[in-house]
DNA sequence: GATGAATGAGTATTCATTCAT
DNA sequence: CATGAATGAATACTCATTCAT
């Protein structure tokens, strides 16, 4: 006969958000954005549609908190911010750890890359994208140097792309690229893609 | 004031086509393809709405023969059917075609990119890029063995990968990372990306 | 801890009533009924959305008993059933009685004007409205003859739109005129506006 | 089989937009703006929501152009700009000018004295009504002083609260003051009304 | 008595598509 | 061939009301 205490209440709202960002993350992953309809995510989720501003502000907001939350869960998860020199094993363990969150995150990475691409619609998401992305850019470039590279700047693009492109395919077509071989295969590919004294003249 | 041959109404309607089509792949690419109206592509084409109806069935179809249109002047410009094997040379200018076809056609390669994530928008262009794609990989394939590759399907995956992740990111920030430099450390890096008895034991 | 007598929880519920009634004749008043949400009152009130409904059957029902409680604490604070002629003295006192219950209740006086536009809203307002002005009209009217008004019909239109029409400024714009230098004007006018044999002539 | 010419399509579009204005005028000034829908405005037109847009951009866009088309037939009509005294005559024409506009705009006036009690509805539109009715302020006032007022500030407060709560009467009901007699009556009682040497000591 | 999660009907607005001219 | 008025279904969002606790 009482009233729910605020604590019940906490636990009821916090799992009902989580219900609908995970439910429109896969919808907005699969579909896009504009193409899923709150009235979708409700009904996939089973609630009602009125429900979802009962905790979100608007479907823009569903997609903020999504952009917000999948960087955090993604790229706070390892520390980049020390400045040390790595290793090749601390390097090695840093890219396959980039490789395990792409597993555990495909439809927020999905998510990202479609919206790489169409930037307005959530405003700033490739700036905050760029700053999330830099200091990995910054740990490649160090790593490229301490290896010896004679061009880290021509390096790190191509093994930007080349780590990029990965992603992207692992995410678009999983079943052609299998995500442990091609793990595998970029990683071996790392120290023979540095240009050093030996390699940079073998043209092509 | 003799009536225009139906040559002359040929031509009409072929170039207002194009004009629908050209001012649809911009919009589409910039904003995608639920984003935008057709409303919208009328009133930048200069033309009234139900015109559009004229030339196209629908706003799907538009946006099919787009596609269509896309792989054709991209994919068939040069032959891949051939079987004989690349020399260096011959490796080195396909790939070279390859960033000069994307130049020339940004926005249909970013218009691509924002459809392979979302496959559901047009049916099965999935199956369509696949299949044009295709050739390609087996010409990459043909030459990574003819170069000697003693893993050619892992240096397919990671040169795959390379050159994936090199036009994603010439598209979506070609401020950052410049065509032409790009082009060269891509290339460059080709050779070193090859696993030959040499280099493969090389462990990073 | 012994339990509340029934006579205290009448107490909490009357408070809350009329914590509620407040509320909502605050909102009413300024932003209109149709643009006031039970939420806005409940959130104002400090209390849920729920518990309004313990209280009220309907939004409407809060909006009826607001109009019906309006015309109590109005209307019914001095006795117009009397049929004895006013004095002058009587009269201006009476007059005054109107302005001081203005002023008291300013915001039901808005939600009536609005109200009497929009008499659809809630239901026979307007028939109440009358009903409850009728014995104010007896008395203008009464009074009118007593001071030797020739044509007291005529007069009684006149008065009752200037004071209509005072009521309306003072609650639209009681910044521009001021209540009491407009409460004296109005009495100072009455007088003057009676038509008697020696006025009536007069022609302007 | 040609197309319509802009000249049709002008008079086509100018004579839906004003049906929807004046559907949109009736049912605001009876039932208020927030409670009318654009559904009950469309049908009461006999067209469909969809073409509503076509024509204006939203529903308080049709507010807007009502006020500001209300206005302009209801204000402008007359002259209000000269400075010249005005003789007796003229004053008098003036006041039956404003009922003679009153009577042919009573939906206006119904949905400005609405307005006037909700201002926020339209942002400026207490101001816009202040603006114009400054003249008319103006005119009485300058009328007050040439016939010998030795309060006119005071006898304007009154008049005009006599002239408003008038109109607000022949709005709200016109069955119970006919609108020719309520004119004629006030008429009749300006000059009474007016302070001068002769009848200011006459208290009441 | 009190809470706020949950619902569903309703609202303003958009947009692909049709069609008379 | 060309126009844009017209439609109707769909969309994001609101809100009075209910109800389990």
């Amino acid at each position: 006969m009482s009233p729910r205490t605020s604590k019940q209440f906490d636990r009821i709202r916090q799992e009902k958000k989580e219900l609908i960002m995970e439910t429109a993350l896969e919808l907005f992953a699969e579909n896009g954005y504009h193409a899923t309809s709150i009235s979708q995510i409700a009904k996939k989720a089973g609630i009602s549609k009125g429900l979802t501003y009962n905790y979100f502000e608007s479907k823009k907001e569903i997609l903020d908190k999504l952009i917000t939350h999948g960087f955090d869960s993604i790229f706070e998860s390892f520390d980049l911010n020390h400045d040390s020199v790595l290793t090749e094993e601390e390097f090695i363990h840093f890219i396959r750890e980039n490789f395990r969150l792409l597993r555990e995150n495909l439809k927020h990475w999905k998510l990202f890359f479609s919206l790489l691409l169409q930037p307005s619609v959530s405003d700033n998401f490739s700036k905050d994208y760029a700053e999330k992305g830099a200091p990995m850019f910054q740990m490649l470039f160090s790593f490229l140097k301490s290896q010896g590279s004679i061009d880290p700047e021509g390096d790190l693009m191509v093994l930007s792309a080349m780590l990029e492109g990965a992603f992207l395919y692992l995410i678009v077509a999983p079943e052609v690229f299998p995500m442990k071989i091609m793990e595998e295969k970029v990683i071996n590919s790392i120290s023979r893609l540095i240009s050093t004294e030996n390699n940079s003249t073998s043209k092509l």
